[in-house]
DNA sequence: TATGAATGAGTCTTCATTCAT
DNA sequence: CATGAATGAAGACTCATTCAT
């Protein structure tokens, strides 16, 4: 189908750089007629969204419910986005290139359609958490939703990479879901009071500059 | 000057989508200056790599030594990085367009300047906590380096595009470090022991809003 | 109507460059209706010419008598033209355009229609007046009628220019009326006998209508 | 050269309807120099207005003096305009086509060409000799301005189509300066006066050369 | 060393036309 | 009768590249 070809093409080689012609050939049919059933290069972009990205991000967010805890949420929409993703392989680069980065073609198609409130949700729950002491207060509220989404796609894009040059196979999902789950919540030091009979005062990093 | 043009180009639209024609408008130049310089497009990415991007990866990881504690060695590579960014606006879209994505044009040419042997000495120092204790057993201390380089990029790449969802300020590079190594090192949630009743309240950042 | 619609965008842009899908989109129809209906751009304009072209061409030839003086037939095709321009406001674009030309696309189709033997009528009592004195020698039997039609045509198809240009008015039916018949028929300069301090009442052309 | 390819083809087919690979090909070029040269088809009918139509429109109306009688101008006008016209056969077709016509293609560039000041000295001087009572009153001072373009444009474009309908050479330069003064300055009808067995020998205008 | 001229290949897009329904 | 789907050809235009100067 002619959103699958695109949205692999769009993966490999960037929307930019994806003509019209080479759609047509991988899906097997002429450029005219990718042209005929998207008449523009927009009315393509906006079908990859409206019908492959917009499904994917509800499948998401939708589940977060406003009174769930933040491991809840968290490790839940990590868990999702990690499925979905695995179903949808074209996903992270795509995401990665076409909106994270400022021109990315898909930026503005897709920002309409993040579920603002959703994310307004998590950013309450985490100030909520750091003002009754359970949320390490470094974390920005904010920040951490951009965090967490990106972890995702970074390291379901790089998972062939880090094989390669590590010379291992590629993380699994399980993997994946463990220690980006595992960051989020619990980052690299292991508590004090887990560590076996120690005080923690010492516990902030110190930096060299 | 070209490359200077080329870098910003290629972070405003992908490699793939700058042609010589543009560099060399905004450059002030003619295409064929271009083409006589950088006689292929393959060599005007190796340029880039080169004179642009090894240095900053150098000093990015030539700092780490040995026997740095994790906390050192990651909070060093998360300060020097934001600073080169800073200096290099450029490298962020970069970074995760062509760099992370499976066939970014940069990615060859910039894996073979990574400098493994200091990727090795993080991995190693985190199993080395993780068999010590020290270091939460769920962190993978391959994909910890990714991590970290990942959150510097994605976060200064949608530094702008946070102020403007949320409608506040962009992020500074003060509170981008602050919540990367917060998150890196002690992720969400607050040490149980740290809990009840206990000091650091005051800690938290204030927002405007 | 389809033929409404190909006239109206013949006049506005030219025959070749009114492609189906303009004219089927004008019409409100599907492009494959329009070459439904007029298998071939040959077919359209020959429908064109025979449907739109033809009666208007008939309607101001039909009435030239033999026995009219030739103030009469001129003032009489210069009326009938003038208002079977003024139902079809397309017809003055087109002529110029399509069968003036040497490469009109009607041009060929609109010669086989031109009542020859009428023209003829009108060339024979130029000529007839010349020998008798009473037709300026130095007009043309044949091309007057060139410049009959012509003037309409032109005057017509500029009236919003002369507006435009000169920020007044565009000139009505009845100025251009005036100004052509008596062009054909005084031309610019006064006759010497009817000027200074003489009655010039009977010059005026009578118009049958 | 690129400019006589393309003014001869846009006077054969239209401007709309040449294709810069057939002005290529007219030149023996690829169609890519001619975007090399004209990057665009609005630069290349610019260059068509100013490098060909312009210098043929200055040539004609910069002679108009103020003081000229109004016979002098109009047959000046008209002799320049049928030798320049003889000179670029491409342009009658042209002006018909891009120039008169409301969507002409070399409308807008042309009118802003139009020395609007001499035609304002004819427009005065007409108005002047019809207060004076030596122009006939029917005649309008701003039409007959494009009557006389019209009449040169409309009879050299046709000069063929005569000679075709009626089985006869093309009419000569003479024939048709002749025929155009002379409808222009004396219309058809003969002067009252003139008239009863005289000869007309000394009604003939003067021309300056 | 630098660049204007030139070009073949490729881009998106539109077109007239066919065909199955 | 009418039309949605499909397509090959051609449109304008861009590009990387070459070459003579």
């Amino acid at each position: 189908m002619l959103l699958t070809a695109a949205t692999r093409l769009f993966a490999e080689q960037g929307a930019a750089a994806t003509s019209f012609a080479v759609i047509a050939q991988r899906a097997g049919v002429t450029p005219a007629v990718v042209h005929y059933y998207f008449s523009d290069r927009n009315a393509l972009l906006d079908a990859v969204v409206d019908e492959r990205l917009a499904p994917l991000i509800a499948s998401v967010w939708d589940p977060v419910e406003e009174d769930d805890s933040v491991a809840t949420m968290i490790s839940g929409i990590v868990d999702r986005l990690l499925a979905g993703v695995e179903r949808n392989p074209w996903v992270p680069s795509t995401w990665m290139r076409e909106i994270l980065n400022e021109n990315g073609l898909l930026r503005k198609r897709v920002l309409q359609r993040l579920p603002v409130d959703k994310v307004r949700i998590i950013g309450g729950a985490v100030a909520r958490g750091q003002r009754e002491g359970t949320i390490h207060p470094d974390i920005d509220p904010v920040l951490i939703v951009f965090s967490m989404l990106g972890l995702v796609m970074l390291h379901t894009a790089t998972a062939g990479l880090v094989g390669n040059i590590f010379h291992c196979e590629a993380p699994s999902r399980a993997v994946l879901r463990r220690h980006i789950t595992g960051l989020l919540l619990h980052g690299l030091e292991m508590d004090a009071a887990a560590q076996p009979g120690r005080a923690c005062g010492r516990r902030r990093v110190r930096r060299k500059r």
